[in-house]
DNA sequence: CACAATTCAGTTGTGCACAACTAAATAGCC
DNA sequence: GGCTATTTAGTTGTGCACAACTGAATTGTG
């Protein structure tokens, strides 16, 4: 906090410092985004997550919670939940597929389609908020996939023995 | 998801698409970070903002709620769950400071003391499993702590009511 | 001293993330 | 057909983030 270069840079002891950093400023931004959507989603009665799914809806039309989860990178623990909310707000409807029993068909009502007109102004706030240019946000979204591929790839091979 | 390029860039429907980028992208990574910590931090009976306030009261010794919540930027909605976690767990305990009955000091037990030992090893885990070095990690850092404060800045805006 | 405003930790309630599990439907194989 | 394995939503339980509130202690002011 009050001395940003760490001394002794072999010491394993200072990278108890360090290793925080990349991913406590991740969690930072990311929480700080989650602030200003809350803000400016308000008036459309969404949070971030459901505003995000919407997003998928208005792009993709209907599509089963399993390839939900697949655009979001969410499990159905995550997103039945969800989608009951947004069922009981109105938004969307959730119906069993008729050839596949075990898939549930989401869809948007009326309602839901129309709030895209509403939220269509969303976007251009949040990049203001950024105070990044277009070209800006496209390096750093660069950068971050890259590193969730990375970080991805390093989990499962932690997870799968590789004791360190 | 398959076409990276928008087109029509003047149209707002197009950014539709292009706003939930950055902030997914950060948050994708955000919680691949998470995933990793999970499976690092699992020997040591932490999840990881456990382990950051471990952090903080290994570099920092003993301080009160209030403080350590200023470190992580969290309210003590979220920390004093957490901090009765920690302490069943043995790791800290909580005593009600002597000369101002409001705060209350968390401080480390010998057991939370040694755990530092063990969580030396895994900020190096943590920087591989990133694929980058650190002078990358500190200039994605900064870039990010930049993000972070334009959106509180405006948040704050937003919440002064800039009905945008 | 008395009184209002502030500070601080804690509680409650809502919502999200994820692991582990259940239950039902489907697909593949004999 | 009968069997197992897989797929798909959903449920349950744990933990975190945050808003709104409570209650106790402290501070500031007269």
């Amino acid at each position: 906090m009050s001395t940003p270069a760490a001394a002794a840079p072999g010491s394993e002891e200072n990278w108890l410092r360090l290793d925080s950093q990349i991913c406590f400023s991740l969690q930072a931004a990311s929480r700080a985004f989650n602030g200003v959507y809350r803000v400016i989603l308000k008036d459309l009665g969404l949070t971030y997550p459901q505003y995000l799914v919407m997003l998928v809806l208005w792009e993709e039309g209907e599509l089963p919670v399993k390839k939900l989860g697949e655009h979001l990178r969410l499990d159905s623990g995550t997103l039945s939940p969800l989608l009951k909310r947004l069922e009981s707000a109105g938004l969307v409807r959730r119906e069993r597929s008729a050839r596949d029993e075990r898939s549930v068909e989401v869809r948007l009502t009326e309602e839901g389609t129309a709030l895209r007109e509403r939220a269509v102004r969303v976007p251009r706030r949040i990049v203001a908020a950024t105070g990044l240019d277009l070209r800006e946000i496209g390096e750093l979204r660069e950068r971050l996939d890259q590193l969730t591929s990375a970080l991805d790839t390093a989990a499962l091979e932690e997870e799968l023995g590789d004791g360190g």
